[in-house]
DNA sequence: ACGGAAGTACACACATTTTTGTAAGTATGA
DNA sequence: TCATACTTACAAAAATGTGTGTACTTCCGT
């Protein structure tokens, strides 16, 4: 007799679903950054983070390997020196970057509102 | 001669835009899982804490207010004892809450590839 | 009927864990 | 000397968990 599947279907709301990991890296303060900043073309490692408004060198290595790691940004190392590392997405990561552009781009757009009505 | 404007265009790449504050909060750690939950309909706290599972009391409160206060979830507490409260999403919250969802279904169905083709 | 336990929606103090920043170091060419 | 693309050690800051209290009501057993 088999066993019946429980954990085949992935789902965020659930503690134990390895989702919740993966959703973490791009939602994460620079993940969120890095994903949006290389939708518009390769770049190098000190160029993004010029990109990317205050950042620091360990936080950006760190969420690159994170989001290399899942599969999201390809990581192009040529072995001169001085050193020349290039990023860009994977096709997954386009994907991904799209969504989180998308929300970021709402918020853009409605952040005179939501800052206008705050009480705080 | 005019000044020239200089932070009328919300833009999360920039540090000091109040964007990335907002943004931060709808992509915190359990904010996207609340606006996931809440997009179901109305819950009060107690059954959003068993829906979205591993979310301590204190964090629950914590990060649905950050989202009340930027306009994404409406609370409703009704006065009675024991407490009755009932949170969900304003047509704002709609929105974001949509992103952020396909976002997760996306990292959800690629669950799989992403964690397969890992070296870590 | 009466004591006790559980459920509700939090707030608060405290401890721990996690995240993030800072500064320094590396090897080399322009 | 600066730029490159990091890494590592250390320190500071932020996030998160834990346990307690609240002001009741309802359900349970005895």
């Amino acid at each position: 007799m088999k066993k019946m599947a429980h954990d085949l279907i992935p789902d965020v709301l659930n503690d134990r679903c390895p989702s919740r990991a993966v959703l973490n890296h791009v939602t994460s303060r620079w993940g969120v950054l890095i994903l949006i900043a290389l939708q518009d073309g390769t770049l190098r490692f000190s160029a993004l983070r010029r990109r990317i408004g205050g950042v620091s060198e360990r936080m950006l290595a760190q969420s690159l390997r994170l989001l290399e790691d899942d599969g999201f940004v390809r990581r192009t190392a040529h072995p001169v020196v001085p050193p020349h590392v290039d990023y860009d997405l994977t096709p997954l990561g386009y994907e991904v970057a799209a969504k989180v552009h998308a929300l970021a781009s709402l918020i853009e757009g409605n952040l005179g509102q939501i800052i206008a009505q705050r009480k705080t």
